[in-house]
Order: C-alpha cells, then sequence, then structure tokens
DNA sequence: TAAGTTAAATACCAAGCGGTATCTTTATCG
DNA sequence: CGATAAAGATACCGCTTGGTATTTAACTTA
C-alpha cells in the first residue's frame, strides 16, 4: 500500500516536531529517517533539500497552530472571550502542546540567522499572520465601542506578543508555567482596564 | 610574543559572538579559528572540548551583559531611574549592542533543549541572575514606599523580562526595534502607574 | 646557556553530514 | 495482461565535523 501524499505528511509531521525541538539545522537526515521509517530516498522524492524541507514544516507548524486558533476565535464572540483565546491557548503550550518544543515562531526566528533567508522569511510571515490576528480583535473592539478609545491597537498587540512569547521562553526554561500563568494573569488584568462597562 | 590568558580571552570573546549570532551548534570550530587567527590546538590547550567552551563563553556574554547593568544600576537611585538603566539597555541592543546576535539569554535557551544540559544550565542561571535583578528593584521600591503596595514584584518581574525578551526576538526577526520600542513604552506607563506621588 | 615546560601549530582520524545515482518495487492504465 | 511511470530503498560520494597525537616553537628557570 503506498500512499505518496500520506507520506509526504508524515515526513513533514514528524520532522517537524524534530525542527521545533532539536533544532533546524542540528535535526540530521537521519533523525528523520529514523524517525518515520522512510529513507533518504522518500525524502528527497518529495523535497529538493534539506531547507525546503525545513520551510514546508515550519510553514504546516504555523498552520497548526493558526488553525487551532482560528477554529476558537470564530466561536467566540466578544473581545474578552476571544482574547481568552488566544490566553488560553498559551496557557496550554506546556501541558497539552499542539506540537512539542516551544512556540515555532520563536524557535525559528531565534535560529534564523541573516544566512538562513528562506527559513526567516517563512518565520517573519508566522509573526505577521500572528499581529494581523491579535490587532484585529482590538481594532473590531474598538469598532464595536467595547473598549476604551484610546486603545493604541498597534502598541498593545506588539506588547501581548512579545509577553506571551517571553513568557513562554522562560516557562520552557524553567520547565514549569510559573512564567506563563503569571504573564497571562497579568494580561487578563491589562484586559479587564480596556473594557467599557 | 605569547600570552595564554590572552589567547584563553580572545577565543572566549570571538567564538562569544559566534555562538550568539550563528548558534552554538551551528558554530564550527573552523569557524572560531579563522576568527580568532588562532588553531585547534590552541583551543584544545584551553578548553576540554566545544562543550566547554560553550559554556564558557556562554558565561562571558552574562557577565557582560550584568556587568554593564550594575555600573549603571549602582548610580541610579530612585525606582524610575533604575528601571530607566534596565530600559535604556534594551532599547540599544540594536542600534548600539554590547553583543551582536541579540539576546544571549534568549538564544541559549532556545537552542538548548534537553540534550545539552550544561548548556541549559548556565542559561538558567542566567535568567535567575535576570529575574533577582529586577525583582530587587521592584522589592526595594516597595520597602521605600515608593510604589504601591498592592504591587507583586514576582508577577511584575516576570512580566517585564517576558515583554523585554520577547519585543527582543520581535525585533530582530522585523529588523527594526519597532516593537522593542513600543514594548518598552508601554513598560514606562505601566511603571508610571504604579509610582505614589 | 642548557634543560625543562608549556603554548600553539600541524597532521591526522573516524564518524556523520547533505546530497545523488542507481536499482527495486509498487501502482496506474491502455 | 504487459508496459510505463512513479515511489521508495540502497549504496555511494565528497566534505566537514569534533577530537587527538605528535611536533615545533617560545618562555621559564637553574
Amino acid at each position: 500500500m503506498r500512499n505518496p501524499q500520506l507520506t509526504k505528511d508524515i515526513i513533514i509531521k514528524e520532522s517537524a516536531d524534530l525542527f521545533n525541538t532539536k533544532g533546524y539545522k542540528a535535526t540530521s537526515l537521519s533523525d528523520i529517517t529514523t524517525a518515520t521509517g522512510f529513507t533518504k530516498g522518500a525524502i528527497y522524492k518529495h523535497f529538493k533539500n534539506k531547507e525546503d524541507l525545513e520551510q514546508q514544516a515550519l510553514r504546516s507548524l504555523s498552520k497548526r497552530m493558526f488553525d487551532i486558533l482560528n477554529i476558537d476565535l470564530k466561536n467566540a464572540s466578544d473581545f474578552t472571550s476571544k482574547m481568552n483565546v488566544i490566553f488560553n491557548f498559551f496557557e496550554n503550550y506546556l501541558d497539552n502542546p499542539p506540537y512539542s518544543g516551544g512556540c515555532p515562531l520563536m524557535n525559528s526566528a531565534c535560529e534564523s540567522d541573516d544566512l538562513d533567508a528562506g527559513l526567516r522569511q517563512q518565520s517573519f510571515g508566522m509573526l505577521v499572520t500572528f499581529k494581523t490576528t491579535i490587532k484585529r480583535i482590538f481594532d473590531k473592539a474598538l469598532k464595536n465601542n467595547q473598549i476604551k478609545s484610546s486603545v493604541d491597537s498597534d502598541q498593545l498587540t506588539a506588547v501581548y506578543i512579545a509577553t506571551l512569547e517571553g513568557a513562554i521562553m522562560m516557562s520552557k526554561l524553567e520547565r514549569n508555567n510559573d512564567a506563563l500563568v503569571k504573564s497571562i494573569s497579568y494580561l487578563k488584568t491589562v484586559n479587564s482596564d480596556l473594557i467599557l462597562k
């Protein structure tokens, strides 16, 4: 039973997890062959080279993240509940993560120096998507007079993302979600101060 | 003219910069030999192995960071000016950094997965030092009634560090200090709300 | 100055890397 | 069915990696 598409999906999924935990450059092709059970022949049938695989893997991680977020965001009606979708997503990062190894955005951003243009661009696009997602929530709430009109959505978007990403880094390093819980709890109080009653 | 100590210092300094920009695993010994002008023989005279060099390099980066911070913190008297030392330090990260490649704490934290115990521990210690530095500023201000007694210094310490680190990641990825400026500007308003007049 | 010691250079090694060429197997379709 | 094409396995390649053994050069001290 052969299934090329399934093969490709498996390679992407397994390598994505490896990349996100071990790092992109630190993950070798033999790591991927042992994880997938496929050989190099199969990998190079579906991907031009390792960098191509790295990019497609990161794209799949990005998709996985925003798919989850968007589904839950669709079901949330007002500002507070939408923000809670974001917060819940990150609060589950350590205990029940959609992928292991922490945030793919931060991981790829940290690793992609000036050399690796493709991976960096992919990572950059992920940040843009993330910013758009958050900013849209603020702007909609502004438009509907749910939050104070003085709110600077660009600034708060940057602050929220920075805080969440930084907190993930800390929690991963400390191996407990203390920083993540503290940060999210703080952002919730900030949030509630924005709301018009 | 031979100077073993100078040789060791040069190797540490050059490799530290390489590690912080290219990444630890991604930096090869030959990268270091070409950067320093020394040969492998010299390197292995002073360091047990590459991991040993990695750890000593990170330690030197950590020292460089906190040396700068502590000098300026000593000259700052009150809460606001001490916090401004922290903010100024990070605001200069992109334009006039004490080391290139972004924050060594974040870089090492991201790269050190479960495998690399030594580097992770070093990175962890750096986070502890950073937390202690910030928390001490809050606690002293609390003790001297400079800020509101309701301030949770543990929580704010986590939030401030998370925000600053996350903002560095964003600014590095976006190649401008927009996120960093926005985040620090935000933290300054938070700060001013804490102060007792 | 000669002997001893340490710093650093040189030369070498096995192992693993990403990548390719080739071969075998499986599916597709007239 | 038999032919064709695609999927995937196998075997191989040149190169780089971290690391070591050995040699040369420089400093120290008697």
